[in-house]
DNA sequence: CTAACATTCAATAGATTGATTGATCAATAG
DNA sequence: CTATTGATCAATCAATCTATTGAATGTTAG
């Protein structure tokens, strides 16, 4: 007795929509919030054109909902549990590399690198000085604004960087928001270096929204 | 400056795996337990040679792991977070669908449809007498053990047999695990209906694991 | 009204993916 | 050792999906 569950159908629509690279960078982007079409465009290497058929891809699956302000179209997440789901699949994937590593035996080590900590925690940290912070997001986001005292360090340049990092003091590693993916890649890269690091729970975004000093780069 | 975050490739590939009706179906199949490829493929109406592949699609990604026994090879869920990342997207989906039919602005209707009843409510609700049990899963499969006092109605023939329902009892409605499509679609087809109907939280393996009668058709 | 701009639409060519078939491999039974 | 059974592999064709291009739409500014 075949029995296809009725659902599978649609539950692989919206999967399929996820299973391409340029359209969950563009959900990354707009994670981090509203943005324009052009912006995500440019965001994401894509031809506009292209940006806006994947932009219309997702929409199609509810993923993201549009506004449209004068000529611009601005995207924004769309109002399911979008975010959920794309930390199960972060989780997963994070899971299986961590396999492949073998690091998951070690499930002391993964609680670590996975849990970030909280922003209260941060602050206490900073306050006795035995914490480095590292922002690892592009250099023109870090300038816009930033945690006091964090060093930018982007994800990309951090491997021939590391040498700015001091040895001997935890490293807080942050970016956009909650559901950013850099700096989870960095605290991975760091740990496998031997620095004791771990990611800020909910990024600049939340750190700016909770009202804290935000420094910019005059 | 362009930046795809550096996951994304393999995030998409994951979601891609599951991108597709019949590997989902295959693994919600098993999820329900260990399965031969044959049965597997027979279970979803597949040829044995498209079950296998699509099956090793899935054990590159780590949704399942193999385990040969003799001629047979069976696979199983894998061990990372497999079925959480399920739940988000059917999740999300069941979201979207309840959102087309307006539904989602009602959100206590929505909570009942979704959330199950526990054991243990189910207990203490069949000891009163004032509840109907439907078994919805295909025949073979109730023949083999089911719920006591529950009724069997498969998912497919469900709308044609409505009639068989006491229309002044709420309805459970259970299937085969915590992740069996079945069972929600049921409860949302009573429900538009006009039934008083839930879902049991963690259906048949569940019960039976609990050590709870399990009555056969003899 | 016209020009400029942001976005979307439509058509196409190229790339990827899927189902089918038949062959091959692995394990067991006789 | 051979036949049988369950599963995988390899090759093929069909179907689907993607990026690019250029045209069309809708919006604001002049």
């Amino acid at each position: 007795m075949p029995d296809t569950p009725p659902q599978s159908r649609s539950l692989a629509a919206f999967a399929r929509t996820l299973g391409h690279e340029h359209r969950l960078a563009l959900l990354e982007h707009i994670a981090q919030g509203e943005r324009s079409v052009e912006r995500l465009a440019e965001l994401s290497g894509l031809s506009l054109a292209n940006a806006s058929q994947h932009l219309q891809h997702l929409k199609r699956a509810g993923f993201v909902q549009t506004r449209r302000e004068g000529k611009r179209v601005f995207y924004r997440l769309g109002d399911g549990p979008v975010v959920p789901l794309l930390v199960a699949l972060r989780g997963y994937a994070e899971h299986y590399s961590a396999q492949i590593l073998d690091i998951v035996s070690d499930s002391l080590n993964r609680r670590e690198r996975l849990e970030g900590i909280s922003r209260e925690e941060l602050l206490s940290r900073m306050e006795s000085g035995d914490v480095t912070l590292l922002d690892v997001r592009p250099e023109d986001e870090f300038a816009l604004g930033h945690l006091p005292g964090a060093i930018n360090i982007p994800i990309e340049t951090l491997a021939q960087r590391l040498a700015e990092l001091p040895p001997d003091q935890e490293i807080v590693a942050y970016c956009r928001g909650p559901y950013c993916t850099l700096s989870v890649g960095a605290v991975a890269a760091l740990r496998a270096k031997g620095w004791q690091a771990r990611r800020l729970d909910n990024g600049f975004m939340d750190w700016a929204a909770a009202g804290l000093t935000v420094a910019t780069t005059a």
